[in-house]
DNA sequence: ACTGAGTTCGAACGAACGTTCGAATTAACT
DNA sequence: AGTTAATTCGAACGTTCGTTCGAACTCAGT
């Protein structure tokens, strides 16, 4: 008898380095997630039943358990391709791009375009972080910090490069909320995709932090704001 | 025999026009929703059990329905009354001021200093939004969208005023995303007061929406940015 | 046709859920 | 002190929860 964990980490083991073979388990469990990601979007991660996965994936209640061994786990895969799916690709589109300003966009450019193709998936990560407790809710974390630290290392460039001065922080978790709260919102039918709406996000965001204090001397109360571009 | 919802509506009839007494069984009320909310922000509307709220609030579990009669409509007492006093705060602080500029800065403070001052209310409105079904929902709704049209219309003023050009739609909805998101990072014991922060996003975003391109032709692709500010 | 591992399921488990009810207790007023 | 209304509670209701178990099914390799 093959019990599910031994099953998943066969899995797991059976893809030699970096050539993961779609095995008919591997396959199964992501159609899996996939139905979970819509329930749990839609009916959220405590208000969604194991009932209402398996009614929504066409599978029996005890057959869901074959492929993973509980409901927080199934959260936490979610969670974790979905994140790891993201940076993985930040970080590919940032190779060899050197500019800071562009950088920035690009991030930006990449969440939103994460965001609008992949709208389920975006809101369970956004809207149920905290739901993971202990262990999984740590490793999810990790991941976040490192997209933080990276988002963060952008802006650095960027105030390095034009001598400005602001918190780094606020900036970072200003441009976070902008762009996470978009799942609140979203409507794909009235609002504009994910290149217009990075333009404008991007905008809003940039000229916000590029026109500001420049550094040098210590900044009190900011200063009368004038506007700019003429 | 005084069932809860007779016992609820007399409280309501109670009160003649503008001049509500401060009844036992509002006092009680008031307690019990305050313990709630703690528990809602603690563990999620849907996480949070009767029994919780019970311990919570030291009372028995029958007893709490003496107070309101479901859970769900307990969430919408938080969420109505938390909403309305925001917007009630709102409304008196911007009497008086006509600059457009000072009108948005005191859009941003006054939600801020809200939201740091009530975080376990602010989080309960923010993260519980959609929880509520049918005729409760609908009726926060209402004063959601009442509270974004005010915030659209000192945007409005502001385009006006100045002559500027930008989708009002994104820009609110982008503020909305940099104050509300707070709830989801910000530590009293590391980050800045409700003023200062207020200052930061206010400068961000005020920076952001102000040096953009002026209105009289139309925009297409956003110009380069340059660093204003000298 | 037989084997054995991989996959699926019906049925059930104990626990926890939101809610109810009638009796008991407390507070307010005569 | 006695009467009435307001408040609180223990105990239970029926339902749904996440999870388990053993039997059954599928399918590739012989």
């Amino acid at each position: 008898m093959a019990s599910p964990s031994t099953a998943a980490r066969v899995s797991v083991r059976r893809h030699r380095a970096g050539r993961p073979p779609v095995t008919r388990f591997d396959q199964r469990l992501s159609e899996i997630l996939s139905h979970a990601t819509d329930v749990f979007c839609k009916k959220g991660y405590e208000g969604a039943s194991m009932r209402d996965l398996s009614r929504a994936s066409g599978m029996s209640l005890a057959g869901l358990y074959y492929y993973f061994e509980s409901k927080e786990r199934l959260l936490f895969l979610i969670q974790k391709h979905t994140f790891s799916t993201i940076v993985q690709r930040l970080k590919a589109r940032l190779e060899g791009v050197d500019d800071p300003e562009q950088r920035v966009r690009i991030f930006v450019l990449n969440h939103l375009e994460y965001f609008l193709a992949n709208p389920a998936s975006m809101k369970v990560l956004s809207h149920e972080a905290g739901a993971l407790k202990n262990g999984f809710g740590a490793e999810v974390a990790a991941i976040k910090r490192e997209y933080y630290r990276i988002c963060v290392g952008l802006l650095d460039e960027l105030k390095r490069e034009r001598g400005l001065q602001f918190s780094t922080r606020i900036a970072v978790l200003s441009l976070f909320g902008m762009m996470n709260w978009i799942y609140t919102w979203h409507n794909p039918r009235v609002d504009a995709d994910a290149e217009q709406l990075a333009r404008e996000m991007g905008d809003i965001f940039l000229r916000g932090v590029m026109s500001g204090v420049r550094a040098g001397r210590k900044a009190g109360s900011s200063p009368p704001l004038r506007t700019g571009s003429e």
